[in-house]
DNA sequence: GACAATTACTTTGCAAACCTATGTATAAAA
DNA sequence: TTTTATACATAGGTTTGCAAAGTAATTGTC
């Protein structure tokens, strides 16, 4: 069957796009990408211990920690301990930090947002469809997805 | 609109998907990521030289290079050099390597293919079509994919 | 209240993945 | 023949990533 094949190539090659994104836009802000990963979901999400950091993208807290240095070598974070309780540590993006983020061209997914809504309302139905079938075949509908196509910058929040 | 955050969300949610996948398959193989890629790619595509298979990865010669030493050294692959032209070196890889890759368990894409074969026409068409304009949004369409969803293993050569 | 268990993070030590720059051999061009 | 280009390997570096062990703070439990 050859729509199976053609199913296949065409998220391989989606996902592959996003790769490729994320690698220039690396390049651009002149971080690593667990490092942009990092500066991303804590200007989603807010400021957050280094153990919800971790649980965010599914590293060990040491893998974190090691990140988190060379962001904070950089200036783009800083880390406070926690007064109520004090084994904890809240990592907030500096001023600085926050900064970079925004100085970072448009995303992939402002791009599809944009191209998404000149759409008619059938086209954009099929497509939500679709996709909703695909990723309940992968099951992947469980799968709580940070809200964001790839770790573009974004002030969406 | 609601719609554009769905379409977003859903395919980060796909992406997250393979991702796991392949972190799972790479545990049950004993390989890491890039490894297990490099053998993909010298099955269904057949031996060929360091070169191209770093072109194929997006990766720098040097990096294949050491890669390779590590493929060579659990006896997966081989490098033999070509005859017509002594500065090039081709890739093989081993029948032990071969045999770890049917091996592996039943991949994502066997899944999401089987249950793809199952739906109505006009369903096969539909997500088709869909995926075909996601993918033209994001330039996608003029990557080359390699004829796999992630780096599974798969006898479909 | 004391002491064990748990939690949160850091440190250490190590393997692997990357890169750039450089070296070495071969091939092609001048 | 000398120069230039190509293909790969090597050297040296940073970053990622983990497991294991360490430190400090909190939460039982008797």
């Amino acid at each position: 069957m050859q729509k199976s094949q053609d199913v296949l190539v065409l998220l391989r090659q989606i996902i592959r796009a996003t790769e490729l994104h994320d690698k220039q836009l690396s390049r651009v802000t002149g971080l690593t990408m667990p490092q942009l990963m990092s500066m991303q979901v804590l200007h989603m999400q807010g400021p957050m211990t280094v153990g919800a950091l971790a649980n965010q993208m599914n590293l060990t807290q040491a893998t974190v920690t090691s990140i988190l240095d060379r962001l904070e070598k950089k200036q783009l974070t800083t880390r406070v301990r926690s007064q109520e309780d004090k084994r904890k540590v809240l990592v907030y993006p500096t001023g600085e930090g926050l900064a970079l983020l925004k100085s970072a061209p448009a995303t992939l997914q402002d791009r599809l947002i944009n191209a998404f809504e000149e759409m008619q309302e059938w086209e954009q139905s099929m497509i939500v469809a679709s996709l909703e079938r695909i990723s309940s075949l992968l099951g992947a509908d469980s799968i709580d997805a940070a809200p964001m196509l790839d770790v573009g910058p974004l002030d969406r929040s």
